[in-house]
RNA sequence: GCGAAAGUAGCUCAGUUGGUAGAGCAUAACCUUGCCAAGGUUAGGGUCGCGGGUUCGAGUCCCGUCUUUCGCUCCA
């Protein structure tokens, strides 16, 4: 484990270093959870994207792509269940270090003064027997009086403060009330919190005529919301899905881990809308298809495994996730979920609208079910960080750092590499890079020794190297050579277009699949 | 959020009982070599996370704060 943590420690530096990934607003001491993709990150990250895209609209004739506003109409969040999942007001007791939902402690509270009157009444009935005058006692004893008070006031003021969303006060009531945790027996109470996952910001220039909106804690609704628009403009005929890859945005409460749970992120989510009552076998297609994806980029199968979900959410009927192993474990990439038809009924009932598809094979209306596919860009991301890292020895004891990007993605394809910077090599290897840079993000470098340059290119996992010598000038060739093998080739100057592009190629990752 | 640890150059780190900052690598220029890092000369780069306090004097001691990491907690 320590060894692990160890790697994951030079993966961030490594990031760092190579122009990756930097921790956002760096010269202000940061901002929690937060990161910014540098020059080689995003060209890795766009081509993450491409490769999931191209596999997700060019392999299936019946997904299409939709781009949707991270700003969306407010009710979309009550619909889906996003406004009232996450409301509850939490504090916390400093020493058994335990989590409760404050209105809940302050019920429970309520109930203990009922309690205590219950048990008076019960006493006092057992012993006056046939006797007992209930309303009597009731209105008469001091003990039952002081806890019927002390629940009266405590509920009113609960009721208040609840009404009133005021944070401060719900704690001061627990404080004076004297609640204290089961756990611990101890009332060292941290503040009132409320946790909604979802940001929010103002719509409207003016402050009164406002209104509250929320930035997208997942892009799937904006999917949802567009069914109809899409299947009408696009004549769909079910099964048929929708892609999109977008930023997404959650206020978690702890975000760790670098990269992996960050508080602004990236989603490409597709959801797949399928005949009721066939939906758990396009979920096991999915998963499949899903599967095969992430195995195609070559880490390595053992890497992968799936988790399938037992407890499952309020809209789910099966979900799983494609787990990676990340330098901590393994964690979720991916998460496939049968979404049934909640989220387009919720939309039905919210909007007024109907939301239905009329399938002409079986002459009925019905609201589609949903197999969702939403994985996370950041964590592929850096799951094939931590995948393609790699610390080599070489023979002669020396450490090499190689990054084991599958070509495709790679940030760089080429370097051109004069192997002296005089000779008019470097003339010519310019020459070269004209040819090429129209074609392939192409490097020139002409500081330092070959062998050292080398080295630079494998760091930011550049698959492929291409040294102009002496003889290159008389008779065209260069040599190439491997990222992975430090092997060389020599090739045709005339040749390296055709070479290079069926390496680099998507095309040859998407056959995988 | 609670608890623990850490924060000094782009990266990894050193810095003695408190006396106004160093190394290696990296970066840039020039010379030299030329197919797998670490040749020579030179240069740039740090208000020691930030703010207060103690002191003649703080990278060092104290307090606060921010950030990061780990554990717990949470995770549609």
């Amino acid at each position: 484990m320590a060894q692990q943590e160890d790697v994951f420690k030079k993966l961030v530096s490594h990031c760092k270093e190579y122009g990756f990934v930097f921790p956002s607003s760096e010269i202000y001491d940061g901002l929690g959870a937060v990161y910014d993709y540098g020059q080689y990150g995003v060209e890795l990250k766009n081509n993450i994207k491409k490769y999931w895209w191209d596999s997700m609209t060019l392999l299936n004739e019946n997904v299409v792509g939709i781009d949707s506003a991270i700003f969306m109409h407010p009710t979309i969040w009550k619909a889906s269940g996003h406004v009232d999942a996450f409301n509850d007001p939490l504090i916390d007791n400093k020493d058994s270090k335990t989590r409760y939902r404050a209105d809940v402690l302050i019920e429970e509270q309520i109930a203990k003064y009922e309690d205590k009157v219950n048990k008076e009444v019960e006493k006092a009935a057992k012993k006056f027997g046939d006797a007992f005058d209930e309303q009597k006692f009731r209105e008469t004893n001091p003990r039952v009086l002081e806890n019927e008070t002390k629940k009266e006031e405590l509920h009113s003021r609960f009721a208040k403060a609840l009404n009133d969303s005021n944070l401060e006060e719900l704690r001061q009531i627990i404080i004076d009330y004297e609640i204290v945790c089961p756990i611990s027996g101890t009332r060292n109470w941290t503040e009132v919190r409320q946790f909604n996952l979802m940001f929010s910001t103002e719509m409207g220039s003016t402050a009164d005529g406002a209104t509250k909106i929320y930035l997208r804690p997942e892009t799937a609704q904006g999917i949802f919301v567009n069914f109809l628009n899409v299947q009408k403009s696009g004549r769909m005929k079910i099964p048929f899905g929708i892609a999109q890859i977008g930023k997404a945005f959650r206020n978690e409460i702890v975000a760790r881990q670098f990269i992996f749970r960050m508080r602004e992120f990236e989603q490409m989510e597709m959801q797949f809308f399928v005949r009721p009552g066939e939906e758990l076998e396009w979920f096991a297609k999915w998963k499949d298809a899903r599967m095969k994806w992430h195995k195609a980029l070559g880490l390595g199968n053992e890497k992968y495994r799936y988790h399938d979900h037992d407890k499952l959410a309020h809209y789910a009927n099966a979900a799983t996730d494609i787990e990676f192993h990340m330098p901590f474990g393994f964690k979720e990439v991916e998460g496939i979920h049968s979404r049934t038809d909640f989220d387009l009924s919720s939309h039905e009932k919210y909007s007024g609208k109907k939301i239905q598809y009329f399938d002409p094979d079986l002459n009925k209306s019905y609201v589609p079910y949903v197999i969702e596919t939403s994985i996370g860009v950041d964590r592929m991301f850096l799951s094939l960080m931590a995948g393609c890292y790699c610390e080599e020895t070489l023979p002669d004891g020396e450490v090499r750092v190689v990054l084991r990007l599958p070509a495709a993605l790679a940030p760089v394809k080429l370097a051109v590499l004069p192997l002296v910077k005089k000779d008019g090599l470097p003339e010519k290897a310019r020459e070269i890079m004209d040819k090429l840079k129209f074609n392939f993000n192409c490097q020139y470098d002409e500081k330092d020794s070959i062998g050292r340059r080398y080295r630079r290119q494998d760091a930011i996992g550049t698959p492929y190297c291409i040294t102009i010598d002496h003889d290159s000038l008389n008779d065209n060739c260069v040599t190439i050579r491997y990222r992975d093998t430090m092997e060389q080739d020599r090739v045709k100057i005339s040749d390296l277009e055709n070479i290079i592009a069926d390496k680099v190629s998507m095309k040859n990752l998407l056959k995988q699949i």
